[in-house]
DNA sequence: GATGAATGAGCGTTCATTCAT
DNA sequence: AATGAATGAACGCTCATTCAT
């Protein structure tokens, strides 16, 4: 018998991923993903159970991927200011270089299908965040208020700005990154 | 010739934003919504061109109407400070009592056909931010930055916090505003 | 709006039986019913709700056709004996006049989904059968043995004649059929 | 060359015959057929050309067994009545103790598939019936009639009954067998 | 204006069979 | 001999839309 062809496994997700950000998830057949891949639609089926676990893999292994991006140079030693400028470097950078991963991301994520993935599988994305955050807490340089909401100010304007400039094809140089960087720390700092 | 009955326009708008926001825009079909809306299919046709066009329509009323919410009691006498406070806590109030608009507009804007949104409808919808931002800054209260970058970080965590007390049944008592309130003007407002 | 067209659902029944008849139950789709019937396989679906309702119903209405038949010209006045010869000659003369109802009950009845036909739709059709068969023993003409037991030999048989006399195409002729119809009597009248 | 495993070919036309007794013809796929069976698809076809192939097979294989379950103790000594009992008993016998045999034919019989079975294997099984019916009407004890009518009232009453028990989970205790053969016997025999 | 009937195209999935090991 | 991978065709069914009343 033939081993399972991991780079048709990876076709399969990437051409998936592909479609959905040119025509949205509603436009997106197994049939239009298999043609992409160029494999047969019955051969989806071998690498996953139905169309919703191949999105939710889908999800899921990007999301591992950004967080994995994100811990990039990481470092407990680091200042709490200057790990959180990493985390916010390391992702504004992965959002310009994976564009369809954040794109991709960001259209799941805000459909019902989401309830789907297994609260482990989601979490886990958050984690590097949310240990960074109290550690700041507990040294006394972030404000004390609750995790969801140093969350939602440190990375989610970001991720909003990366939205844009993504689909306008323009980036932030280091001096807007600098100022977008101020904003959110004087949001979550302690002045 | 009978006169179109707004009821029933009203009723099949409705219906799709009920089932997009419950199956999602990829398994809401138009049979759904008339079954839905106790109309038959047909008669949709009679109220919008093609599900495209009910799905765009759908959208830039749902914005308009949280444009109109968010402008209320605002008064260009206010102090910036106020102002901006008045309009963040317009648009929670609107998003605990509209979750249906938040998340169906969510769910659209993160989806491709969100770029057929013809631009002057897409862009109404923030003039009243854009209009409070220019004036902060014009009197020297808020940070010299670009308008994208403020809009990103005075508003947007506020949705992406009113998403999860919405999907959690949850919301802000007036102590956590006042605290996300602080982190949102720190971000924006000359220290 | 267009009234149902009965003419189509009969077409679609009639195709089902005819396909069904030549290719069996298990190379019939629902396609090649369209396809044969002249209609659009969505169609089908206006008229039946899925496969399998629609084969169920095809087998009920062709059992109370058969069953309608066999009543033909009975009346409780007759002798037992003659009131039964009626009947087998009824069943008999409807096999030939209409063996793709015959031949479609028999494959339909033998396959598993005949389990999913509602008692009461299945066991009418034995009703004259059995009305019969208690009248004549109440009259103490008949065998005083189970109805179930009388009734295997004084119609299966038949049944099974029919059967290879529609497919090698022959038929019985009166002498034939007198001859086949003193067994039937044999095995269930007290001699 | 490792030899064919007969086990294995015995393993998947069993599968074969339970799953066709249970989900039909029309829903018993080769993929299913192998899942129950414990091999893959392709073993299949080491020992089957292909599917018609294989049902065919196990239906001349079934009906073989059939034929040699009727034969047991039968010799040509016994007077007709009591061998025409015997192999009523065997019959009957058969039939409860191997319910999937008797089930799958009946289907498959009734199935156009039924065609493509060779004559001779098709006809081998009727051999012994045939034989002592013409034995019997040698000896003039039997009806002078044709074949084909005596074999329907002889042998099918009886499989349409069990085929009822065997649906019920019932059977004829040896008063009900006594009664049923009587009648088969008056149908038959020359009062 | 409003409807249920009607449709060809396409959906997600499984089919019988063959390939490569 | 035996396997799981692989496939193009077909499955049952629903889609967005239009027709006829």
């Amino acid at each position: 018998m033939r081993p399972k062809d991991e780079s048709k496994r990876e076709a399969i997700l990437n051409s998936a991923m592909v479609l959905i950000n040119t025509y949205g998830l509603a436009h997106t057949s197994m049939s239009k993903i298999a043609r992409e891949a160029g494999v047969s639609p019955a051969t989806i089926y071998i690498y996953f159970e139905n169309k919703d676990h191949l999105l939710i893999t889908l999800y899921v292994e990007v999301k591992r991927e950004m967080s994995r991006a994100i811990l990039d140079s990481l470092d407990d030693d680091l200042e709490i200011r200057d790990a959180f400028r990493l985390m916010w470097e390391n992702l504004y950078a992965y959002y310009l270089a994976y564009p369809d991963h954040f794109v991709f991301a960001e259209q799941f994520c805000n459909a019902p299908i989401v309830d789907a993935v297994e609260k482990e599988d989601a979490e886990g994305f958050f984690a590097p965040f949310t240990h960074l955050i109290e550690r700041g807490q507990d040294a006394g340089v972030l404000k004390p208020v609750s995790l969801d909401l140093l969350l939602a100010f440190a990375f989610h304007p970001l991720t909003q700005l990366a939205k844009q400039h993504v689909k306008e094809g323009t980036a932030m140089d280091d001096e807007g990154l600098e100022a977008a960087f101020s904003c959110a720390w004087d949001a979550v700092a302690i002045s």
